[in-house]
DNA sequence: CTATGCTGTGCAACCGGTTGCATGTCAACC
DNA sequence: GGTTGACATGCAACCGGTTGCACAGCATAG
């Protein structure tokens, strides 16, 4: 009968069985080509027969070649990423390597601590919108192949959304319906996509000739959007550019309790499209492509793993508005 | 100066560096209580000198102990799963865990296969909502400890969402709202999470003299609730209870659509509590509770992994009625 | 002053594979 | 018919740790 043991059947039992040496048992799985067909047969009939699968773990430490990567992000619950996870889940497969994932809770010292945990058993690292600081991501890089997403550190590959693009729209956009005083509503400051939102509503604003302010919701939450909703009013702005979906959302909730209408009195847009169409009234959002930088970030670890060379590949994906039902006319 | 080599630091070399044997580094960091104090204190310094990491790989490998758990989850971008998935994280990282994660596209055949590339370097594995039959469930627990979560066979582990209770509750409210014709908008037939609330709707409609029809929307997704809407009005029903909150939020898009007002025209329940008072108007849905759910998956399998013993534990956690906007009286 | 026991450290085997090199066999070639 | 070389396989070292056991040194007990 097939062996059961918890421990597992391991390669010298195959060879014993098969009447071979532990190494031909080895090649018959890593390159078969070098043993003659009928060895090989025999040797996979045996370890059929005691029900053998090769050692993930034992083979990761001889070669060095793990078959794991990491993805680090800072919230998994925040709807930015899982769909990122996913696509970068999938593309990892088809390769045949397994994801570990890390949840940073927004905190860089528990993103250093992760990036150490895990680097012994990954051949490279994914980080989703680091809250680290360049020199920390730098020391890790020298560690381990590593690629960036949503973040700029010289000479380490990277993924970047360029959300200024469709934050250029958004402001365009408010323009032609007659909005000349809007506010920006930041995210978390160390993040490297809220300096470029920032930067990008500016400059629209300037060659528009907008009036533009700005309130900081510091971390990127509905309660956030919430409670900026008075600062904003007082602004006297018409309309508002969030840093992101879930802060826009909270943004509607608070005028909606104070009885402003959308897009009637006022007009909101979000970032990231993390919410889809699935919020009444329908968001106008900038388009995130988080699932292209999740596919695409692992397609480029796979291919630094692969070619050694530690290219300075940037892939840059421009965003773009999608206009829904929370922007109207200036009142 | 630090050495660099992208190799790592070895034990042996820490060992040289502080003159000691390669079994005292070890001991150093396993079991600091068999060594002096100073002996500790100069190995530290040397690790620390060349920046030594130890290797988790080749631990696992000679203990046997991988510090590593899977989590396989249908949909990663499903927002029922984002936060156990985090809450799971977090509890495996106090205990020094490391978590794998798995997507398997609600596909059985993609399950199988997770679960086999993961359980060679996992010591214990977490199964959400599987979509695979109990036989190959209770197959691959043989092979190495597992928890379910949502997912009821005998003899495994598990820890599951009792909807029951909140879907009774939310048929209550109805009821004493003055509904008398309501519809359950059911989910993947392969869910039991859709088997329990379906039989829990049915219980307390006969119960509460209630007329029940069933409209399916095969996958839980907006798009399915929204298509879903003419089937539902075509049962004359005033309120539906929705497999799940997306189906629910498709289903209010559906009615906004055609100018059913909701909560005055009509009434809707959602299930899962997956999007929070995010959505506008705010959803009466029934509590998930997915958090503890992870949390509790994780501890329970540590547990199991520490006694050794398969115990055939069950944590249920019952559930409650969220009372929002989108329900109200009869019209 | 020798027997006993404890403490701190080193030696070497082991975890389960991979891989460079040596060896043996046999056919083709000169 | 001896040499050459290709091919198939085995040996043994190695990946980077862990751990049982041996041993040296020293203090205490008899």
């Amino acid at each position: 009968m097939a062996a059961e043991r918890k421990g597992g059947v391991t390669i010298s039992q195959v060879a014993k069985e098969a009447g071979v040496a532990r190494s031909s048992v080895s090649r018959a799985y890593t390159r078969p080509d070098m043993l003659s067909p009928e060895t090989v047969e025999r040797i996979k009939a045996a370890a059929g027969k005691l029900g053998y699968v090769p050692n993930h773990t034992a083979r990761a430490l001889s070669t060095g070649r793990y078959g794991n990567l990491a993805l680090i992000v800072p919230d998994v619950a925040n709807p930015f990423f899982p769909p990122m996870i996913r696509a970068a889940q999938v593309e990892a497969d088809r390769s045949d390597f397994c994801v570990f994932l890390g949840n940073s809770d927004e905190d860089p010292e528990k993103e250093d601590q992760l990036l150490g945990r895990f680097s012994g058993q990954v051949e490279g690292i994914i980080l989703a919108s680091p809250r680290l600081s360049d020199e920390r991501i730098a020391a890790h890089a020298l560690l381990r192949p590593l690629v960036l997403i949503n973040r700029d550190v010289k000479g380490i590959p990277k993924v970047l959304i360029d959300s200024g693009t469709g934050i250029a729209e958004a402001t365009q956009h408010l323009a032609d319906f007659g909005h000349r005083n809007i506010v920006y509503v930041s995210g978390p400051s160390t993040s490297w996509s809220n300096k470029q939102r920032r930067a990008a509503v500016r400059r629209a604003s300037k060659k528009l000739g907008l009036e533009l302010s700005f309130v900081s919701a510091s971390v990127p939450s509905f309660e956030a959007g919430l409670q900026a909703v008075d600062a904003i009013l007082a602004k006297g702005a018409t309309a508002a550019i969030a840093f992101d979906d879930v802060t826009a959302q909270g943004i509607l909730a608070g005028l909606g309790e104070r009885g402003v209408s959308v897009p009637g009195e006022f007009s909101v847009v979000g970032c990231d499209d993390a919410l889809g169409p699935l919020t009444v009234p329908s968001l106008t959002t900038v388009s995130s492509r988080s699932i292209e930088a999740g596919k695409l970030a692992v397609s480029l670890l796979l291919e630094v793993l692969e070619s050694q060379a530690v290219r300075d590949a940037s892939y840059v994906l421009e965003t773009h508005l999608i206009i829904r039902s929370t922007t109207g006319k200036a009142p």
